[in-house]
DNA sequence: AGAGAAGCGTACGAAACCGTACGACTTCAA
DNA sequence: TTGAAGTCGTACGGTTTCGTACGCTTCTCT
């Protein structure tokens, strides 16, 4: 790879002499919807720094179901159990929505952490704000309805996508929102009739961002400003 | 402080030279019932290590509601975010069961983290941990009944309090689960008729801890496996 | 073109849980 | 002692969500 220039805001936040210590060590990869980055309960061998689409942190149940409790896209990234030295992860990282990401090591990743001081604290205070995503999808999970969960899970993925059409099947919604496939259905219909949302086979478009904010928990607004100090800094969406 | 010896299981596992320049900055707080030891959005004055009773991490929403994403008792510590580089906290300490704490401040915890690696390392490990535990309850509170829920919540209390029996009505259950008050009547009704617990009024009885673990919900084995690794090795609860 | 698979809309009874209310009993302070 | 507050058991209708099933449409493969 030549040239540092990441999308990733992490890594463009990092000083550009540290930049270029991590670009040596990052190779680009594909990700592909439903790829397993990383798999639960086993070691973790690399860390992603997402550029494009979104990667859900899942957990998986005993009786096989599985349900998403923390959303990463380009403005982090995957490998938190490396960061914490941690052996094994217990949160399994699997694609959502097709992009790239820059690869690393496990061991180059441990490395440039202790010779880079600024590399590590950027990722601990990643590492704090995506804490606070999960801990509120925790009390999101208990407290709020289908309807406005999923209209807030929506939203966090419109915010880490360019444009306003996913693919996303509602098995795939309802796998990661823990519930039904026709809860699904009936929830995306009653967004659509409300003019949110157009839904086809297959995909969804937002179409009133505003309106499904209102139509959200406040979770996606909490969520959201614990994360607004790596926003980039002139590129409010839409 | 003259001597260190703690109980708290993190301050245990420092190397003793490195406990001895920790111990120095510590100062023995009371811990009362309700007791909030991080305010939510509020700066984060003081790390807290947990040598008795238990503290609740709470998120509170809009309407007022509140509900528990973690617990931290004599193997942990409050005040992540300070180990996060973060200002504030989003998630409220609130202290649950009475009991003592080591109290230090900001400023010291933070050039003690920088000073010892071993206290940063051990703390970050404690904060891997902690985070499985909060996204296994977002996976909880999406999938699992009540009744499951209220024993595995009752499990995590009694691996960190000493004695079967706890102080605690009701009322405050229901808050921490974030379910009706009647809710937790009629569920831990049903635990009673199991011979599983007793309960009278504002207190609980842990009566059958194995019938208790059949119960609840396969999240309290996988957090706990995940916390294993700070365990006394010889003194298994019960 | 035809067959099969994938994705979606809808329906229905059942279960879980909610919001609320009320009464009984206990504790505590005046 | 007596009232007030705290705590708990129970009940009831209503809502949400579940589990499941079935049929329609669209896509894909041969």
């Amino acid at each position: 790879m030549s040239e540092a220039s990441p999308v990733n805001r992490l890594l463009r936040l990092l000083p550009p002499q540290d930049l270029q210590r991590v670009w040596f060590k990052l190779k680009r990869i594909t990700l592909v919807p439903k790829q397993v980055l990383l798999e639960q309960d086993a070691k973790v061998g690399n860390a992603f720094f997402i550029e494009s689409g979104t990667v859900s942190m899942l957990q998986t149940m005993d009786d096989g179901a599985r349900i998403e409790v923390g959303l990463v896209g380009p403005e982090g990234f995957v490998g938190i159990p490396l960061l914490l030295g941690e052996e094994t992860t217990a949160v399994e990282g699997m694609v959502q929505v097709e992009g790239e990401a820059l690869q690393m090591p496990a061991a180059a990743f441990q490395r440039l952490l202790s010779e880079l001081p600024a590399f590590a604290k950027l990722l601990l205070r990643y590492t704090g704000s995506f804490h606070v995503q999960v801990a509120q999808t925790a009390a999101c999970n208990g407290r709020h309805q289908v309807e406005q969960r999923l209209a807030r899970w929506l939203l966090m993925t419109h915010d880490r996508n360019p444009g306003d059409r996913f693919t996303m099947t509602q098995e795939f919604m309802s796998t990661l929102l823990g519930i039904r496939r026709p809860g699904v259905t009936v929830a995306i219909g009653a967004l659509q009739r409300a003019g949110l949302v157009e839904h086809s086979r297959g995909a969804v478009t937002v179409v009133d961002r505003a309106g499904l904010e209102a139509a959200s928990c406040e979770c996606y607004q909490v969520v959201k400003r614990r994360f607004a100090w790596l926003d980039p800094v002139n590129a409010p969406k839409s």
